[in-house]
RNA sequence: CCAGACGGCCGGAUGGCCGCUCCGCGGCGCUGGGAUCAACGCUGCGGGGAGGAAAGUCCGGGCUCCACGGAAACACGGUGCCGGUUAACGGCCGGCGGGGGCGACCCCAGGGAAAGUGCCACAGAAAGCAAACCGCCCACGCGCCUGCCGGAUGGCAGGCCCCAUGGGUAAGGGUGAAAGGGUGCGGUAAGGGCGCACCGCGCCGCCGGCAACGGGGGCGGCAUGGUAAACCCCACCGGGAGCAAGACCGAAUAGGGGCGGCAGGCUCCCCAUUGACGCCCCAAGGGGUGAACAGGGGGGCAAGCGGGUUUCCGGGCCGCCGCCCGGGUUGGUCGCGCGAGGCGUCCGGCGACGGGCGUCCCAGAGGAAUGGCCAUCCGCCGGCGUUGCCCCCUGGGCGCGCCGGCGACAGAACCCGGCUUACAGGCCGUCUGGCACC
């Protein structure tokens, strides 16, 4: 298992979106970032790194707190197992990431790691 | 039982799996080895962890910084019946006045219009200063009608539905939100506070009340239209900005300011009284001179500079070096939760509220914790069914069962007192008006 910690910079953010590597599924918004080139290089190469983003077109603020919550599940339970590490990831909530199923939302993300090319089978 | 008024309260519950943050206690880790403190990281256990509005940011305070001689005044902003309450308020409580409701009760931006200025759309004759469109009344006749006289375009008499002129009126008509008090009677040519009664208004006493105000009396024939959420006047209140306040720590790099690099000193090495070093002479070997003298050169020390302006001295400039100071970005720590505090109870007060006693410690994040998923129950809504009950019986209500959906408004960001706005559903109490029963 590979340790999740925050992103908190908008420096990061910005990084991670300036890849244009992202997925749209109707639960969530998807973009990642490698941040070493290659192998494990260093003592960061096992972290993951995630961010969440939730604008003021999700909601109001019980709205976006509610949907940024999900979205910080959904992070725990499948980025740390099926991640690969060394990467930056950005979820960004969408209108219906406060009412999709939880099943629903967790195949939105498994799908967009796959198309990115970040998954990894349960190690 | 129905309809309603007011006040208070709750605002999903329980369990399972997996997490977050803060506090307390314990364990482990932190590179030569051992011991140990703090902080940090990981981990185990225990405990705390959103609201009645946390919201809007509309008032009032605490706190912090800035400004300032206590302050006062101008400007600007706010408040505006009276009394109380409070740290304070534009809040709240109790009264007063006006308006609405059968009533419980509710609503009111409720100081001043004889200090001044402005405005009063449309309509209307006229919107502030008294005027007069229709009308009413009187007079007059140069108008008209009737009758008589006369040859006559004339004279005489009478009359006023229609006409002109002069005068009197403001009751009636019509306009308007508003038209110079209202209603009635008398009076009058017609009218009019012209006179009278009542109401209203103004002034002056009296009584009750702390007061707003209320009650009653006398006088005045009525003068002063409305608008101050128009300017304004009067009274009272307010210094400004805000926790991104403010305090502390503060790396690298760049940049800012000040001082020094002057004199003098200490120390080490080399040369030197058999004369170093500088200058002068030379036959190139040396000699003279400073020398009636003891120093010279180099390095180091908080010691020591270099460039350039023709040169020297002084000064300035630029650069370098050393030391000191201040600002300050990312970041970190504090501010930061024992308080105008919650709950209970007693006392004073109609009440807002105040006081005493007891008891409790009750969120503290920072891309922002306080949760995610599931199950059962609960509540509400819709549909279908119903061998149940009731009614004013093609139907409706209540109850029960099944299925489906939904779970109001809304997320602390320094804290507190209010106000305003949003809110599914529900509970409790007091009161009012009906209906039924005793």
């Amino acid at each position: 298992m590979v340790t999740v910690t925050p992103l908190k910079k908008r420096r990061e953010f910005l990084a991670v979106a300036s890849t244009r590597k992202k997925w749209a599924a109707p639960g969530l918004v998807l973009q990642v970032r490698r941040h070493f080139a290659d192998g494990d290089a260093g003592m960061n190469g096992g972290l993951i790194r995630v961010g969440l983003t939730a604008s003021k077109k999700v909601g109001s603020a019980v709205v976006r707190n509610r949907a940024r919550r999900r979205l910080r599940a959904l992070a725990r339970q499948v980025l740390a197992n099926h991640a690969i590490p060394g990467c930056d990831v950005v979820l960004i909530a969408r209108a219906d990431t406060t009412t999709r199923p939880f099943a629903s939302l967790r195949q939105d993300l498994e799908t967009g790691l796959r198309r990115l090319g970040l998954w990894k089978l349960e190690s």
